[in-house]
RNA sequence: GCGGGCGUGGCGGAAUCCGGCAGACGCACCAGGCUUAGGACCUGGUGGACCGCAGGGUCCAUGGGGGUUCAAAUCCCUCCGCCCGCACCA
């Protein structure tokens, strides 16, 4: 008997082992090829809960895997330390966030390395602390002199409950509430700091240099949300010009108004004096709309006639301004010109104001009659002078054609993306570095003086206000250019500027003089593996996107995307089948089962329940298939006792085919992040090889080769154990320093395979056969069945189809 | 409204890319063994209906309907249901 399965014990002993010989610590080796895998670094909440655990564990098999193929992988991890959650905490326990999250991390630290992963902790990075942060600020510098950083008074989203602004990205649903807390978002005036993302609009949409989900390029896409169109230059009674931008030209002619977003500059301008008092009226309320909760916003389509009129750029036809709050002034030029017969929210607004809605594009059957909705769709173009008869693909070049000729309009794309608006009315976050001075203006703090640090003894209490602006000591400063009295900029960094460049930190963290070594860049970059959720697919992966693509133009790297690869993990479900949340109280913590189970039950648990995409609910029963897995190999490989009667060469031959039919299947798996079918092969094999010992196979000659196989395969997904087994078979440490095997083709190679044998396309009867036989043989065997005979009675055979190595179909009719 | 995805046993899922034995692997369940007993463990069974004492056999079945094909869970069309993203985007 050997002594039984002890998790707990071997887990311990290895792991500090592999800690005090630096086996994962990587340094550069220029006779293995790099390999960069990164996995999303975790925020500091507390305590790593499953959902972690189900990010990382299979990252880590995949890293292992990849090492064993014999790549130098570069597996780091850090922390994501600057955020709300750190604040809220902290006032709520009357902490400070930096210990709070200190706390945090170290606790964190632990549950990190009792997950047995492959992470080089030399090269860990904590981004709220200056060494990571102070580089924060000097790419904000870098941007700023090369005009991807700018303020500008916007009117932007504010969350109410955590009294600062968000970007466009972080306001989710119809609801726009915030995404952080779910609160319904407030439009504020607020002067605040940008990024210039919407530089790289064009760029971002192409994926063709990467290697990611569909899923995200899609989310992607739908977010840039390019328009292809042109741009038509109406003009006012009064000569200013006024530009629309439109999908469809071939409606231009139907254009029987324009309709102005209520912020709209030339307002103000173009109101005649008795219109004055209704426009201001109208221009008032839909600015207190946009401040009051939207969940009350209806959707009528409403507006004010401004007394105004404009021409139209080929007609010259007289038509009337309005401004309404369904046109917005941060879409397109701020303005449309409303085609009612073929738009629905025209359509609605030209009847309730009881405006003219003339057809230009006759929808099929049309009979000329009024239309009861708006004809959306594309068609033959009427009323419209001398395009009468054109198809509205036809005419929307041509019309923009006469409008380039007229001087009135040209060929336009339009984007929905937003700059990035990064400034936070917070505390916890890194100091934007910029001194305003009352001579000077917005001055950048000179890079010598980098850091600004992040004062230590700030009162943070949310007020909406920064709460450095309370700080008098941070604040008060000189400005570095004329040397007077000026104040610092008193607003923080949104988080995601520090997870949009760490991958290049992780390179150097311990570098003094620059954000990364580029001698450390042209060694592993870009990544060539990245795994995450889904949930950052238009907010984090994007803004790392915009980050290289700058940095790239900036001349810092020389890539055009941090990322080759990315897969998007699912999310691992409570119990109940319901996102895990501790009001819920259905949040699983893996270190329960670590301590009953171990490590690598859990590991190979979460890869085993279903597609690693898929994620899904925990099922605390289903944990127990896998541990009775793990206990099975240890019996498998260590019971030494003789089983079974003396094997022939057969048996052997048989364990040589189960092992590398398992190995090519495995090796397929992992390569493709097959998790699961990867564990359900490895469960089959040992299956397979537990029948084939009682049949005398420990006794062949192929039996140690065939456990060393298991052990290796098992090595990725359950580090420890197979550690333990690879010592216990006296082999030379350590099992993960070893090559991953191949497969033999030969071994693998069926002597005799199951032909199936149908008729008329129905299953009738199998047979063994030895493989290889030509096809007239295969037509042979299926004629010669007895129960393909029986169904073949009495009809004529049309045809024979045979599929060599796999089945006969006997057409009869 | 626009865009994307998914529907397979009691459950998680496999086979879907590239058409060829549907239900691998595991959970749960049932029966048996072991045990004072329970648990653990081991062995076997387990989609449905029907026929047979039995060995076994027949039919039905991958959300519904249709199509292509010798052959469809897989490809095409259509409907239904569910999920996700965006949403007054001109």
């Amino acid at each position: 008997m050997t002594d039984q399965y002890d998790p707990k014990t071997i887990e311990a002993r290895w792991q500090a082992r592999w800690e005090a010989d630096g086996l994962y610590r990587i340094r550069e080796d220029p006779s293995r090829p790099k390999f960069y895998f990164v996995t999303m670094y975790p925020y500091p909440s507390g305590d790593l809960h499953i959902g972690h655990w189900y990010a990382m564990t299979p990252s880590d098999a995949k890293a292992r895997y990849v090492r064993m193929r014999g790549y130098n992988v570069l597996f780091p991890i850090g922390f994501d330390a600057f955020g709300l959650p750190a604040e809220n905490a902290a006032i709520q326990h009357g902490t400070h966030p930096y210990k709070w999250t200190m706390a945090n991390i170290e606790r964190m630290r632990g549950q990190l390395r009792s997950m047995g992963a492959m992470f080089d902790w030399s090269r860990e990075i904590v981004t709220c602390r200056p060494d990571y942060y102070t580089w924060n600020q000097w790419f904000f510098l870098k941007f700023y002199e090369a005009g991807l950083a700018y303020r500008a008074m916007a009117a932007v989203d504010w969350c109410p409950h955590d009294n600062t602004t968000l970007a466009r990205e972080q306001v989710v649903g119809a609801e726009r509430v915030c995404e952080r807390c779910g609160t319904p978002v407030i439009k504020k005036d607020l002067e605040q700091w940008f990024f210039r993302i919407t530089r790289y609009a064009e760029e971002l949409l192409d994926f063709t240099k990467m290697d990611w989900p569909e899923r995200v390029q899609t989310l992607q896409r739908n977010w840039i949300g390019r328009s292809e169109g042109t741009e038509v230059v109406y003009t006012s009674e009064q000569g200013d010009p006024i530009t629309v931008f439109t999908t469809r030209p071939d409606t231009l002619f139907g254009a029987t108004f324009l309709v102005l977003a209520p912020e709209h500059p030339l307002v103000e301008k173009l109101t005649s004096p008795e219109h004055c008092a209704e426009v201001a009226a109208y221009v008032h309320r839909a600015r207190r709309q946009s401040e009051i909760e939207r969940l009350a916003e209806d959707r009528e389509k409403t507006g004010v006639f401004i007394g105004a009129y404009a021409r139209h750029p080929l007609t010259n036809g007289r038509i009337p301004i309005y401004i309404g709050d369904y046109v917005l002034l941060t879409y397109g030029t701020g303005a449309i010109h409303a085609v009612p017969a073929h738009d629905s929210r025209d359509f609605v607004f030209a009847h309730r104001y009881r405006l003219p809605v003339p057809v230009v594009i006759a929808p099929p059957d049309w009979d000329g009659k009024p239309l009861r909705d708006a004809y959306i769709g594309e068609g033959i173009m009427v009323n419209s002078g001398p395009f009468d008869g054109l198809s509205s693909d036809e005419g929307r070049r041509r019309v923009t054609e006469a409008l380039v000729r007229a001087g009135r309009g040209r060929p336009a794309v339009t984007y929905r993306l937003r700059d990035w608006l990064i400034s936070r009315q917070r505390y916890w976050g890194t100091p934007i570095p910029i001194i305003y001075c009352s001579r000077c203006g917005a001055v950048p703090v000179p890079y010598d003086d980098l850091p600004v640090l992040l004062p230590e003894d700030a009162e943070f209490l949310p007020t909406g206000e920064s709460p450095l602006r309370r700080d008098a000591r941070f604040r008060r400063t000189t400005c570095p250019r004329c040397g007077g009295a000026a104040e610092r900029e008193t607003d923080t960094m949104d988080t995601f500027v520090d997870s949009s460049w760490y991958q290049y930190r992780y390179l150097s963290p311990h570098d003094t003089a620059r954000p990364f070594d580029p001698a450390q860049g042209r060694s592993w970059l870009p990544v060539d593996q990245y795994t995450g959720g889904i949930e950052h697919a238009v907010l984090h992966l994007m803004y790392t996107r915009f980050f290289t693509k700058a940095m790239r133009d900036l001349g810092l790297v020389s890539l055009d995307e941090p990322m080759l690869r990315l897969f998007n993990q699912g999310i691992i479900l409570g119990p109940d089948g319901h996102r895990m949340s501790k009001s819920r109280g259905n949040v699983v913590n893996p270190d329960d089962y670590v301590g009953a189970m171990g490590t690598d039950v859990v590991r190979i648990y979460l890869m085993f329940v279903g597609p690693w995409d898929g994620g899904g609910p925990w099922n605390p029963k289903g944990i127990e298939g896998v541990n009775r897995f793990l206990h099975r190999v240890w019996q498998l490989v260590l019971d030494a006792r003789p089983s079974g009667p003396a094997a022939g060469p057969e048996v052997g031959a048989e364990v040589r085919r189960v092992t590398h039919q398992t190995l090519k299947r495995v090796t397929e798996d992992l390569e493709g992040f097959r998790f699961n079918t990867a564990v359900a092969a490895l469960m089959e094999c040992t299956n397979a090889l537990s029948k084939l010992r009682e049949a005398g196979a420990a006794r062949s000659a192929d039996w140690p080769a065939a456990m060393r196989l298991l052990i290796l395969m098992l090595a990725p997904l359950t580090p420890h154990l197979a550690e333990e087994l690879w010592q216990r078979l006296g082999q030379p440490y350590s099992v993960h320093q070893q090559p991953w095997p191949e497969w033999d083709p030969r071994a693998v190679r069926e002597e005799t395979i199951t032909l199936v044998l149908q008729v008329n396309g129905r299953v009738r009867d199998r047979v063994m056969v030895p493989a290889g036989l030509d096809a007239a043989h295969l037509r042979d065997v299926a004629l010669a069945s007895d129960k393909v005979r029986k169904f073949i009675d009495g009809k004529s055979v049309e045809d024979v189809i045979v599929v060599p190595g796999k089945l006969v179909n006997v057409v009869v009719r």
